[in-house]
DNA sequence: CGGTCAATTGAATAGAGTCAAGCGTAGTGG
DNA sequence: CCACTACGCTTGACTCTATTCAATTGACCG
């Protein structure tokens, strides 16, 4: 037990755990104990494992420690929408906090590492931390704002630009928590997964991974994604690089 | 001046604005009055009026008194998608805290009165005043799952079962806040904005529209949207009535 | 060396978009 | 009271993106 504790309290004080909470502003170390101290012990999970399902009744939190997550929606016609990516660092399942029972089934999209936190004390933690609740406030207004953007591309543009943000933003998020280069980096993600993520079969997916690697745009190869062309595919998907608020309000 | 304040102040302790604020749980006086005093003079918004647009450099939020509003992504292409509807009560413009320029436009869907409330002062009184905090995050949690929800929709839903979702959240929605018949209230969009709503052409809507009329799900008639057979519905569209959580925690 | 999972390609089909025209209705002004 | 206008609704015809089904190839693993 000693042993778990001490593995977890190391993951959020040195880890990518940490850099998260930090993306607004600075976290003081007495809030990131105390989150620690909320933490279970860290679990292992293969890739397709379920984190937590949409058939969970008693609601909790979970922290990323290792690898990829997801949150997925899953259709009566047993095919699923891939809501939200999440890289080591993020909490997962906060939206589920708000509705009696989850819609979304989170999933480890690779070898994951994670570890539970309750709602309840977790609740009692934000209105004991000010600090630490507006930083999560913010994260997860972020994450609102990433879902949005998706949900526009999802709407009105094809499945083409879809996949060009998506491995824009995925350069992004990967940049801030490795110091391996931007444009070459580790991609767990199947081609149905994909599929999942920007909303076409894993048919399509495939053809515009063709596509793609036949313009110079990008490859996915032995499970590492290299970016090719970052400007062109900002362009092809009609985004901006995306720009973090620096809050003067903390 | 002294009289706009007193409407402001009227509006947000009678009014529907207060309601929204209780659904997950009481909220006191005190902290009521507090987000009052942050919100400017009421402004009026003609239909189509830009509330906050996304070339607006400066972060503020505004406090949606009265009629419908929306918030859009405009495409390259210049075609837009809504990506979330906001009723009386609703605080809009949080997503954009924490991004430096916001990619969205706030728009009337309607005759609308909004007042301002600036992101400062709003962030300081989160820091404040947990339990406000506490219920502020989880709304944003339930319009992060309700976006969710949408994405999946989007992804792997046709046009007709996305239809049929909107008209089933929109009447919880509307029910909740008005003491009107669930089954009929007023519905400002237009078939273009419920296009832009669903990710469906204009003509492509009135096709979906025409078909809920000829099999007795749902009429629009006059600015109203009747509801005919809400289980109908939300089969179709492969959704659960929406159940908010009750926490133990507030 | 089979077994499993993932990637790839082709052919037929359907859902939805675009373009274009016509219709209804509310409001305005003579 | 009617004509004119603006806006939103309705419908048809054609096109195209993406899906589905099916079959094949390739890669890794015990």
């Amino acid at each position: 037990m000693e042993n778990s504790i001490e593995a977890r309290d190391a993951a959020l004080y040195e880890g990518p755990a940490t850099a998260r909470l930090e993306n607004f502003g600075a976290v003081s170390p007495d809030d990131k104990r105390s989150l620690a101290e909320l933490a279970g012990p860290p679990t292992e999970f293969k890739r397709g494992d379920i984190i937590r399902s949409d058939r969970d009744a008693s609601t909790c939190l979970h922290l990323l420690l290792d690898g990829w997550a997801a949150s997925a929606i899953t259709m009566e016609d047993g095919s699923r929408q891939l809501t939200s990516v999440s890289l080591p660092g993020d909490i997962l399942g906060m939206p589920t906090l708000a509705v009696s029972y989850p819609l979304d089934t989170i999933v480890a999209l690779d070898s994951v590492r994670a570890c539970v936190i309750p709602a309840k004390p977790f609740m009692e933690l934000l209105m004991d931390r000010p600090r630490l609740a507006a930083v999560l406030f913010l994260i997860s207004q972020e994450e609102r704002m990433f879902a949005m953007e998706r949900l526009a591309l999802m709407g009105r543009a094809p499945a083409r630009d879809r996949l060009a943000a998506l491995f824009v933003r995925l350069r992004e998020r990967c940049s801030q928590l490795s110091n391996v280069s931007a444009d070459r980096f580790p991609m767990p993600l199947r081609q149905s997964d994909i599929g999942d993520l920007i909303g076409t079969s894993t048919v399509h997916t495939n053809r515009i991974l063709k596509n793609f690697r036949e313009l110079n745009l990008a490859v996915i190869k032995k499970r590492e994604l290299e970016i090719l062309d970052n400007d062109r595919l900002l362009a092809r998907a009609g985004v901006s690089a995306w720009h973090r608020a620096e809050p003067s309000w903390l």
